[in-house]
DNA sequence: GTCTATAGCAAGATAGAC
DNA sequence: GTCTATCTTGCTATAGAC
């Protein structure tokens, strides 16, 4: 009476064993390579099986990036939302969110570096799409910059466009044997926060 | 006995002028469809001639991209240390720089751009040359930053990165009829700039 | 200098056997 | 589910006429 059941259910773990494998290919080739120079064949052969066999678990190139976005999304997403609860005064909560974006951004892996730089040029749905899955994440840091106590004369608005530019520019320059995610956000904190008396 | 010095000059004036033409097309597709995707045929016809005879005034593709960023730099660098030296104090003459740096991104047309977000994935001379270009220029801007009067506990190399940073991150988020350039240079400043008291 | 024509190759995607 | 084989398309780059 149970067999069928777990044959069922086991044949689905395995297909979404498959599936995380490919995931986990095309985040890497995509980030190495670039999305357009990636090629299925290759990322076919990093997770085992050939070309043809991809196009099984997804459609088609495009859906594989779109899949890699919202896996992205998804970690990185639960990376800041827990390093921000651990904080209550509104500066070392936004501090602890930017440490936690910058550890997946520079030391997390092939998703949240794909997410940051491989949006599609051209126009279309797929674009659409990702934008929106990146702002929905970026609404995170817009509750935190609110919350926190600002002179007048300083723009919430900038400062968060400020704070996620800085960050995810920090690809370009990061470096493993330099400072850490937690050293750098420490010092683009120190540059926006006022002195003590000013501000928190 | 003019007559041949003349016909020589007329013929590398026009050997430029399409020089020119195949750069500004080239640098048009770059930014539009991104470097990997722009094609030789397209950029040949946005010129004007044939795909073949592109080869006779740039060797590749890659060349080309080469010299897109190398005009691209140009460009800027003219611009940023005009701007900068029409100022004396530093804060004005970082904020000054910025703006120039801001126009030339967001509204100075295509070359800036395919500098900022065209550097190829993959590790090689050409990598190499285009980052050294990059490096060089943001030496401008490291002599801004180290005039300015800081506070301690404020990194310079810090302030430099996060300008950088939210800078050419603004491609993704500006909108030609939102704030101007020079209104998003002004709000950046504001935001690292203490209260008057405390740093001119 | 620019043309036409094409070599040579690699890509995304599909079909059908197993 | 995965394989093999292949279709179709597009690309960079070259060759040689003009």
């Amino acid at each position: 009476m149970t067999m069928p059941v777990e044959q069922h259910e086991e044949s689905v773990a395995r297909r979404d064993v498959r599936r995380a494998q490919l995931l986990d290919s095309a985040a890497g080739h995509f980030r190495v390579r670039g999305y357009a120079a990636a090629s299925m064949r290759d990322i076919a052969a990093t997770a085992g099986i050939q070309a043809g066999s991809m196009y099984y678990h997804f459609d088609s190139k495009e859906d594989l990036l779109v899949a890699v976005h919202e896996q992205g999304i998804r970690r990185i997403v639960a990376e800041v939302e827990t390093a921000a609860a651990g904080e209550v005064a509104p500066w070392r909560r936004l501090q602890a969110a930017m440490t936690a974006h910058l550890r997946g951004l520079l030391d997390g892996g092939d998703y949240a570096q794909v997410v940051i730089r491989e949006l599609p040029h051209e126009p279309g749905p797929v674009r659409d799409k990702l934008i929106r899955l990146r702002d929905h994440y970026e609404t995170l840091f817009r509750g935190l910059v609110d919350a926190l106590p600002l002179p007048v004369g300083k723009s919430r608005q900038y400062l968060r466009l400020m704070i996620l530019g800085a960050m995810n520019w920090s690809q370009t320059w990061y470096r493993a044997d330099g400072d850490s995610p937690a050293e750098i956000a420490e010092a683009f904190i120190q540059l926006v926060k006022g002195p003590e008396h000013e501000c928190d």
